[in-house]
DNA sequence: CTTGTATAATTCACGACTGAACTAATGATA
DNA sequence: TATCATTAGTTCAGTCGTGAATTATACAAG
């Protein structure tokens, strides 16, 4: 029998898209393709006939009919989520059709070492899957979201963050390790670059082709949108933003250049010099707020000590602000993105303070039309943003194998 | 009747194809868009039945029937293609099948104001015709590579790269005023972004579809070449890569920000940083090949003065190219290229000089994996890339027009 | 309620495009 | 100088996808 494979192609291109979107009417599958409404209503038909895809309600509508929302089946398959960060480990569980089913936080420990790491996280992908009550045989896929340099054709961990005092986080081959746990396809990708698919697919960015995601936490990265798609460069580590250098002489990076962006204004950096500035003697109600233990400062005090005028946090900030900016007037010049994507603890709450400094820099800084025409927003997922992008992301892998299986 | 307009769609696609590589065989076609042979074939036939596409000889091969080299019938359309600088003023025609017809270069005189300069362009362009023996009728469009800041879109030019001194540079519509005298259409654009263009389209760039072009002039220019595209950003002013900040405490840049790579590495920078050492006594060469008229210093001889081992025209130049170096490594950060193409009078020759030392800071300062795949390289094209790149930018938006009148 | 207007989804005849089988052209090998 | 292997280009039957017409659904106004 003869293949009919381009349909399929265009099935699968459906379905990926109204995976991507969660729910979609073929209204709209017909703007964001550009084919004809004859042809997504028939590719729509066939997909509904193999069950792969479901009518779910109407879409509200000012004038005229109202649009019928299509989502993929939910309860047939699922996948993993898990961000492996230098604080946390997260998993989540997820339908296709765009449910979390299940999550989970716990503290990472990187100081046991990367195979203890490990066996921490598959105990905890474990128990999340069996506490989430969801057959085993159902899991789709995993994806994992690490943070430092990863090579995701090779499902490979290049480097971890601090790689000095991680050394035994090179070349790590994660992708072997837990497809052969878990006998299913494992995809390990950049953490900013999985939190901000999931910005398009689910967060502020879903009517965003072309932006610059940036997340400050422990480090900083970025990840730039093009075209609906995240920008990865020739060998896939775009999006480095973090090492982009601020002070040609400035203090010296762990990748081994001076003055990153990374060492100046990640809230490790902002951290350190609250810690160093009160060491040194410096007034500052932290003080207090940590009963002089300086090793429990952290972001989100130094966040409400600002917003409570405290001069040391204001000056700080503000200091990381400025360093943000300048790095960012320079993305602003080169790229001429309409809007920046902000993410990451300082910007959880009273984020205005960081935006308008960095705003301020940016106008100084960046050539006058550039700097009009960029807007800086802030994110809306929450802290599971690249756990969620990697079950996402590991759901439009296994939608093909998902579509072969039903036909 | 039914205007069958899929299909011209896709010969007009073709023949924006074979504009854009000069030649390109049935073959080629193929490979390039996905499309099936037969219809590649029957699309070339029609193409070659309305007399817009003509053989061209056969292709070298090494195995098997030799490709059938497609070019556009040459000598019924031309375009025009003239380069705005900031010292010199360049025109060329081009015949649609890629052939140079004629070549004009003339100093600008700036300081006349810009009313005189564009009766000096006007002019020069009618003399270039008359010359060129080419019919009037014929000149399908004129396409102006401008220095500075330009919105596209309008065909406006924003400002002038040294707009306190040309005041009267900004907002100027230029499109405008060259459409009204020649009744063609006509394009303004960016000239850093017409070069990469000709770079892509005729130089060394032909086979890349991701790469960034840098050209250092008497200003620092770039354009980022994305999925074959030159990318525009949100507002078409994406690639001011000369606008990056290197020093933040720098020299004061007339775009109004500090310590910009333009007022570090330009041309002019390096000329007036030699000037300046040598007024300062600093004994150099240089000062004997002008015969101590500094105003007479170029950047040529301070290439050739490098070359002879002259001291300061080396420590100037590797300062220049350290600079270079650091903006660049953000940018290798930031977009992981593969290959970085650099242009202007800096690298047409002893280009090795400055690339050694750019590619140093590179591997310095940039995290090693995108350090390690990047690919420093020269363009081929000489210095009227921009007019020429401008003129095949305005044939590749009158194409469209010719298909329709011979249609 | 009806009528009017606007949008969503379906149907269908017909043209666009593909895949496979074909012919044509070329260098290598003997 | 034949034959082989390989690649380029053509032909054509049959499927894919389109545009236009049609039906379905919704809100608004009388």
């Amino acid at each position: 029998m003869k293949t009919n494979f381009r349909t399929s192609e265009k099935e699968l291109e459906i379905l990926g898209l109204i995976h991507a979107r969660v729910a979609m009417s073929r209204a709209e599958l017909v703007e964001l393709t550009g084919l004809s409404a004859g042809l997504i209503s028939a590719v729509v038909r066939r997909l509904i006939a193999s069950e792969l895809v479901v009518e779910s309600g109407l879409e509200p509508s000012k004038l005229g009919r109202r649009r019928v929302a299509l989502k993929l089946c939910a309860g047939t398959s699922y996948t993993i989520g898990v961000e492996i960060g230098t604080f946390f480990l997260r998993v989540v569980i997820n339908d296709l059709a765009g449910n979390v089913c299940h999550k989970v936080e716990t503290r990472t420990i990187l100081s046991d070492g990367f195979t203890r790491v490990m066996e921490r996280c598959f105990k905890t992908i474990d128990q999340a899957v069996s506490d989430s009550g969801i057959n085993k045989d159902a899991i789709a896929g995993i994806g994992i979201a690490h943070s430092g340099v990863v090579d995701s054709n090779q499902g490979v961990v290049l480097s971890f963050p601090r790689p000095g005092q991680m050394a035994e986080w090179r070349n790590v081959a994660l992708r072997e390790m837990v497809e052969e746990k878990y006998k299913v396809p494992c995809v390990v990708e950049d953490s900013v670059r999985m939190a901000a698919l999931a910005e398009k697919q689910v967060g502020i960015a879903v009517e965003l082709s072309d932006f610059v995601y940036i997340r400050i936490g422990m480090g900083i990265g970025s990840c730039i949108f093009i075209d609906g798609e995240p920008y990865r460069g020739a060998g896939g580590s775009a999006g480095e933003f973090g090492h982009m250098t601020v002070d040609e002489n400035g203090p010296l990076c762990y990748c081994g250049n001076n003055g990153c962006l990374s060492a100046l204004a990640s809230c490790s950096a902002i951290i350190l010099a609250v810690a160093g500035a009160i060491r040194k003697g410096v007034h500052s109600k932290i003080q207090e707020m940590v009963a002089d233990d300086l090793d429990q400062i952290n972001i989100e005090m130094i966040l409400q000590a600002a917003v409570e005028n405290d001069s040391l946090a204001f000056r700080v900030l503000n200091d990381a602000a400025v360093h943000i900016g300048v790095a960012l007037a320079d993305v602003v010049n080169l790229l001429n993105p309409s809007v920046v994507i902000f993410s990451g603890p300082l910007f959880q709450s009273n984020s205005q303070l960081m935006l308008d400094s960095i705003q301020r820099v940016i106008r100084q800084r960046a050539l006058e039309k550039a700097a009009n025409e960029v807007q800086l927003i802030v994110s809306t997922l929450g802290a599971d943003a690249p756990a969620l992008g990697a079950a996402r992301f590991a759901a439009s892998k296994s939608i093909a194998k998902l579509y072969a299986q039903k036909n």
